[in-house]
DNA sequence: TCTACCCGTGTGGTCGGACCACAGGCTAAG
DNA sequence: CTTAGCCTGTGGTCCGACCACACGGGTAGA
């Protein structure tokens, strides 16, 4: 066993026994260092570990956001995790499209069937309607807006691993977006669609709901020739 | 910027542009410290995150395999990255159940479609028909089967969810077993319905097939009280 | 007495160098 | 030609040092 790996399972047995919770801190790293003995430099490769896995946040200085601080944010790794595997050429992009696909429709589904408050979904495609919105200032909201979508049905799993999607495919939606014949056209569809889901959300009707998200996915990966 | 990120980066781009693949090797770290302008336990770090993200795997000597050498095994970064978040108690496993439930109905329904080679999965139920298998035995075969159905859909990346989703949770499903009343009757039921199961796929049937497996995985949470 | 400044202290970030264990490949001896 | 043993380069680990940073309390001034 590396001596690394001695402080991740020690932080995890921590963790699932309560003795670390979210929140709370880390022993600094001289003090872990000296209790399991073994040398700073393997704390730090564990500790960084924790970082890329969304475990902990280190900061510098002093006072109570310094440390490594125990935090839970699954998206950041997640995304870094899918960016470098798609990077490998072994995860295809189609297979992405296609697990947003289904992660989406299955959010809209079940969204359908439970009191939603929609203000603030409503309020983002208000935003994108202002003309003069780069492809780049588009996404981000429309990112924004299908994160919302999946955090409506109430899993915070499939809520995660939809942003971690979004976020891992962000860079090559918009290196495609030159593929599009008429981008001003595109976004005008888009809008469209993203009123027609919100409104079959608001008259519960989680059928359609699923059905216009699975097509406005599919129908724009199609258009920007990204699903192989 | 932190100087093991410029290390990550250098690798994702390198990923990226097709410098580095699958089975090729990163230079030494070393080296690879001199080319960046940064020490060694700076690329250290850097490279313990590649091998937690599952794209390389390090050894030590010398010849082909040692160094760290490319790989893309994305199941045990996500198997850990779920585990530790499960430590946290910021991931209800009742989510994670749902999920698990959506994947492989998915992955049934799709696999109904496909041709497919049915054989080796029916070796695995035979083995699990076994007389004597132990409860840890009978959970490994059995996640033997799941990950082998969500497989013949042919998504890797549902896939690979579907498998760390599967080993996430191995240890708290062992842990409910005695929840069970009878452990001996709840192995004949769980065998039976993987009999359906891949009677379901054999016939075509995406739609029944994809009932039984949700109904299967319900049904054994359900029973062993691992849903919240 | 109150306020503003400043420096002490502890945190992670980085570095250079050293030594070890290991495994393959090369070389020299048989 | 075979084989045993050394050489070389790999990651694994450690030490000790110094830096940048930010809080917080102590101190000097108003």
């Amino acid at each position: 066993m590396k001596n690394y790996e001695l402080v991740l399972h020690r932080v995890e047995a921590d963790l699932a026994a309560g003795r670390l919770r979210i929140g709370g801190r880390l022993p600094g790293e001289r003090a872990l260092a000296e209790e399991l003995k073994i040398s700073r430099p393997s704390v730090r490769e564990a500790v960084r570990v924790l970082e890329a896995m969304g475990i902990v946040r280190t900061a510098t200085g002093s006072g109570p956001e310094a440390g490594a601080v125990i935090v839970a944010e699954p998206v950041s790794p997640l995304t870094a995790l899918l960016r470098l595997h798609l990077a490998t050429n072994h995860l295809p992009m189609g297979d992405v499209v296609q697990t947003r696909i289904l992660l989406e429709s299955w959010a809209a589904r079940e969204a359908a069937g439970r009191p939603l408050e929609l203000d603030a979904v409503a309020d983002l495609l208000d935003r994108m309607d202002a003309p003069g919105l780069s492809p780049e200032e588009f996404h981000l909201l429309d990112a924004e807006f299908h994160v919302a979508l999946a955090g409506l049905a109430g899993n915070v799993l499939i809520a995660a691993v939809m942003e971690s999607l979004r976020s891992a495919i962000h860079g090559y939606v918009l290196a495609a977006v030159p593929n599009l014949p008429d981008w001003e056209a595109t976004a005008v569809g888009l809008r469209g669609e993203h009123r027609a889901i919100i409104a079959a959300l608001a008259k519960g009707d989680g059928d359609a709901a699923s059905r216009l998200v699975a097509a406005h996915i599919q129908g724009f990966y199609q258009a920007a020739q990204l699903s192989s």
